[in-house]
DNA sequence: CTGAAAGCGCTAACAG
DNA sequence: CTGTTAGCGCTTTCAG
C-alpha cells in the first residue's frame, strides 16, 4: 500500500501561525482559553495547511480511541440471509457518528476467529464493544470480559453476567409472542401451533415462552422446533400437519419460517388465512410483504435497537441491565 | 468510558526477559536475527505478561494502520432492505482478516456525511478504502481522491477515473442480462419486456445494455423504468401490461422488482410461466426462493466480489482497472 | 546478534 | 493566557 504524502503536523501549523504547539493543540481541541486574535490566526493556519490531527499520536497519549468494535458472532449464514444485520448497523452507525466515534466491524465465523477477536479487544484499539447474535454457550463473552472493555449485548444473553449484570438491549420477544397468539385467539382460532426458532438462541426461547404464557401447557404436539430458516419452517409445518391435521393457526418464530410454512400449507391445499391463519415475527420487509398472502407479523424496530446499544455504550452511565424495546403487531393478510 | 487497566508495555516485557526493548520488538514482529535462547525467553515473558502491542504507538512510527475503510454510500434505504450488503462485507472481512487488517465501516446517508468521511480519510486512520453503491454524479469519489488513499470501487463507477483509471470489481451485469434474455428467447418467447433498475446506477444501465445487445432496438414500449424496489416493479409491470398486453416474458433488473411484477401478473390473471415467463437478477435468496413460483434469476457471487475488492486493495499490485466477475443463470420455476 | 538512543505527533502538567 | 517540557509505547538506525 503506497504511503500517503506526509501530512502537516501540529508543529507546522504552530510555525505558520507563529505560536507554540500547545496553543495550536488547544485551538484544535476546542479547549477555551486562547484569546481571539491568536485563535483566529491558528484556525487560518489550520485550513491553509489542511491540517488534520494524527489520531495515532493522539490516542497514544489520551488512551482513548473514539472507536468501538461491533462484533457479530454468526457461525451460520443465517444472519447474512436477512437484512437485520444491516439495519442494526445503520442504527449503531448513526449514533456513533453523532458522537464522533468510528465503527470497527469484527465478523466471526469460527472458534479461530474468537481468538483473534480476543486479541484485538485486548489490544486496546477500541473503547468498547457491541456484541450480536450470541448463541447459548458461546465462549466469546468470556474473552470479552477478560479484555475488560465496556460492552453492550444485542439480544438477551443466556447468562446472568455475575452480580454486576450484563448490559443489553433486546426486543420484547416474549410480549410480542403473546400479542401474536392473542391475535390468533381473537380471530376465533382454537388449535394454535408454534414453530420455534433455534432454541440455542434466547430470542427463540423467549418467543416460545410468550406462546406458552397465553396457551398454558397446550398440547406439546402443537409445538415444533424450527431453526429460523425457511427450510426449517417447512419441515416443522409438515410435522405439525401430520401430528395435528385439525390445527387452524400457526405462530412461527420468524418470517422466514412463516414463509416456509405458507408454502407447505398451500401444498396441502389449506387456504391461508381461511383454513389456517399464520403469524410471523420480525416484519422482515422483503419477505413479509412478498409472501402470498402477505404476512401478519410482529415488528421489532431493529434500527432503534442498534442505536440504543450504541447510546448505552457511549453513555456509560447506563446500569448494566436489560433494556427491552416494544414490538408491534402488523396486520396483513395471513391472519 | 472507563479506562482499561494499564496493559504491559514492551518495556515491561524487556525487563522480565532481561533484554532490551529492541530485542523484544524484534521477536514480537518476527524479524529474524534474535538467537534462540533469547527469543524463547522473550516469548515466555510475552505470554506470562499477556503482552499485546499498542497499535497506536506502532502506527505512530510505522505510519501504517492495518485497517481499511469500507464506505457504503447509500442515501436511500434500498441497500438495507436486502442482504447484499452483509454478503459483501463478509467477503471483505474474510480477506482482510486473513491479512490481519481491520475493517472500519463508514455508512453515509447525506451530504453532511460526505464531509465527515472526507475528513476521516484525510486523517490518516486507514491504509485504503473500499467504496460501494455509488450513484451517478456522487461527489464522494472526489473527496476520496483528494485524500489520496488507494481505493477500490465496488461496481463500475460512472466516470473513467482520468488517465490512471479506476480500480473496481463488478459483476458481469451486461453479460448476465444477455444470458437472461437469451434464456427467455430459448423458451420460445417472442415479446420480451424489460423492467430496468434505477438508471442512476451503472448496474441498471449495464443490464439494460445487455437486454438491448440481444434484442436490438426492440419496441421501446417494452422497456419500463423501475427503481430496484418491489413497488417500482409493480408499477412498471402495470405500465407494460397496459402498453403491450401481448407480452409473454419479462426480464426484471433485480429480484425485488421481479417479485413485484409477479404479483401484478397474478392480479391480472396471467399465469407464470405459462402465459408470461419471468427472470430476475441477483439471486437474492430470501426473495428468489420464496416467490410463487420461485424465481429464475441471474446469480452474482456477491461475497466473492467483496473478497476480491479487498484482495486488490491489499495487493496494491493490481492495475487500476475493472475486474468483472461472471454471473450464472439459476433456473427455478418462473422461466 | 544485541543494546542504546532518537523520535513518530500529540497532550498535559507546569511555569511564566 | 501562552509557552516549555515531558513523556505516551513503539520501531529503527547506529554502535558495539
Amino acid at each position: 500500500m503506497t504511503d500517503t504524502v506526509p501530512r502537516p503536523t501540529l508543529e507546522a501549523v504552530a510555525a505558520r501561525a507563529g505560536v507554540s504547539r500547545a496553543t495550536v493543540s488547544r485551538v484544535v481541541n476546542g479547549s477555551d482559553g486562547v484569546r481571539e486574535p491568536l485563535a483566529e490566526r491558528v484556525r487560518r493556519a489550520v485550513d491553509e495547511l489542511g491540517y488534520v490531527p494524527n489520531q495515532a499520536a493522539r490516542s497514544l497519549v489520551t488512551k482513548r480511541h473514539d472507536a468501538i468494535a461491533v462484533i457479530v458472532a454468526e457461525p451460520e449464514t443465517r444472519v447474512f440471509a436477512d437484512p437485520f444485520f444491516a439495519r442494526q448497523l445503520r442504527g449503531i452507525s448513526k449514533e456513533l457518528t453523532a458522537h464522533d466515534n468510528q465503527l470497527v466491524l469484527l465478523l466471526t465465523e469460527d472458534r479461530d476467529d474468537h481468538a483473534r477477536v480476543g486479541r484485538y479487544l485486548a489490544g486496546g484499539h477500541v473503547d468498547g464493544a457491541l456484541v450480536f447474535s450470541l448463541h447459548i454457550d458461546d465462549p466469546l463473552p468470556q474473552l470479552i470480559q477478560r479484555a475488560g472493555l465496556p460492552t453492550v449485548y444485542g439480544g438477551r444473553p443466556d447468562w446472568n453476567g455475575g452480580q454486576g449484570g450484563v448490559a443489553y438491549v433486546d426486543s420484547d420477544n416474549r410480549g410480542g409472542a403473546r400479542d401474536a397468539v392473542r391475535h390468533l385467539l381473537g380471530l376465533g382460532r382454537e388449535r394454535l401451533a408454534h414453530i420455534t426458532g433455534a432454541l440455542d438462541q434466547t430470542a427463540a426461547v423467549d418467543r416460545l415462552d410468550g406462546f406458552r404464557d397465553v396457551m398454558g401447557d397446550a398440547d406439546p404436539l402443537l409445538v415444533a422446533e424450527g431453526d429460523f430458516t425457511p427450510g426449517g419452517g417447512e419441515r416443522a409445518m409438515r410435522l405439525l400437519l401430520e401430528r395435528c391435521p385439525s390445527l387452524d393457526a400457526v405462530f412461527a418464530a420468524n418470517d422466514l419460517m412463516a414463509a416456509g410454512a405458507l408454502r407447505v400449507l398451500r401444498e396441502h391445499g389449506r387456504r391461508v388465512p381461511d383454513d389456517v391463519a399464520v403469524v410471523g415475527f420480525d416484519d422482515m420487509l422483503p419477505v413479509a410483504e412478498q409472501t402470498d398472502p402477505p404476512l401478519t407479523t410482529v415488528r421489532q424496530d431493529i434500527e432503534e435497537m442498534g442505536r440504543l446499544m450504541a447510546r448505552r455504550l457511549l453513555d456509560d452511565g447506563a446500569e448494566p441491565d436489560g433494556l427491552i424495546l416494544p414490538t408491534m403487531l402488523v396486520r396483513r393478510a395471513s391472519a
